[in-house]
DNA sequence: GTTTTAATATTGGGTTTCCAATACATTTAT
DNA sequence: ATAAATGTATTGGAAACCCAATATTAAAAC
């Protein structure tokens, strides 16, 4: 069922927040497919795998957010202008959506 | 594209959170499906239509989350202890995923 | 007792998300 | 050069999410 969080019962699927957090993980540092999947797992839990992170960085690509870069065999993927500025307006509706829930499981 | 948030662009698009955001409001107090339209509308800035959030509230009850009373024409929805206790997991769940993320953008 | 209103519920379907399996490309080791 | 290893990418499809439109149920108004 809940393949994304092995601790969350299959109540609350989470999904569709994947995009958000790619767009996240960039807006700290450049990274590849792979690096950007390893970030996923220690925050989430579970690795993303390839058929999950290379379709969604394609189309944060088409969509004009991200930017890659071949060098070597890997692909640097790079948040772009806009993908700079949709990800700012995503995390303010993210902390007015969601803030409530987070702060009172704060701490505990 | 992404309706259920004006604000934010196409590239998040943070869809299957609303069984958890319904199991939250729950646990504050037991509605009936127009008060937790009216809630979530407050908070995600989109009422979810009719045929989004009775559907969701018909899969929670299936699998015992949720325990549902007619009363009059409205029927209340109650957080069962299951319930509860899923959502105790999920928000904990939730917080370590995204708690990174919200304390960044908390204040601006 | 109809009619209207309010709330719930269902149906059917479009879109998105994500994965398993597979294939491709590039570097490194031998 | 050939093989192994590493990282990227595609394809096909299953499941989930959510909505528009419609139907149902119960109360209130008349």
């Amino acid at each position: 069922m809940n393949e994304s969080c092995p601790e969350t019962p299959n109540c609350c699927d989470m999904r569709g927040m994947l995009s958000f957090y790619i767009l996240w993980l960039l807006s700290k540092r450049s990274m590849n497919g792979k690096e950007i999947s390893e970030e996923l797992e220690k925050r989430r839990g579970t690795k993303p795998t390839p058929g999950t992170i290379y379709p969604a960085l394609k189309d944060l690509r088409i969509k004009g957010l991200v930017e890659m870069e071949r060098k070597g065999r890997a692909t640097i993927y790079t948040l772009s202008e806009t993908g700079r500025e949709g990800l700012e307006k995503a995390c303010r509706y993210f902390c007015a959506a969601f803030g409530e829930i987070f702060q009172e499981y704060d701490g505990n």
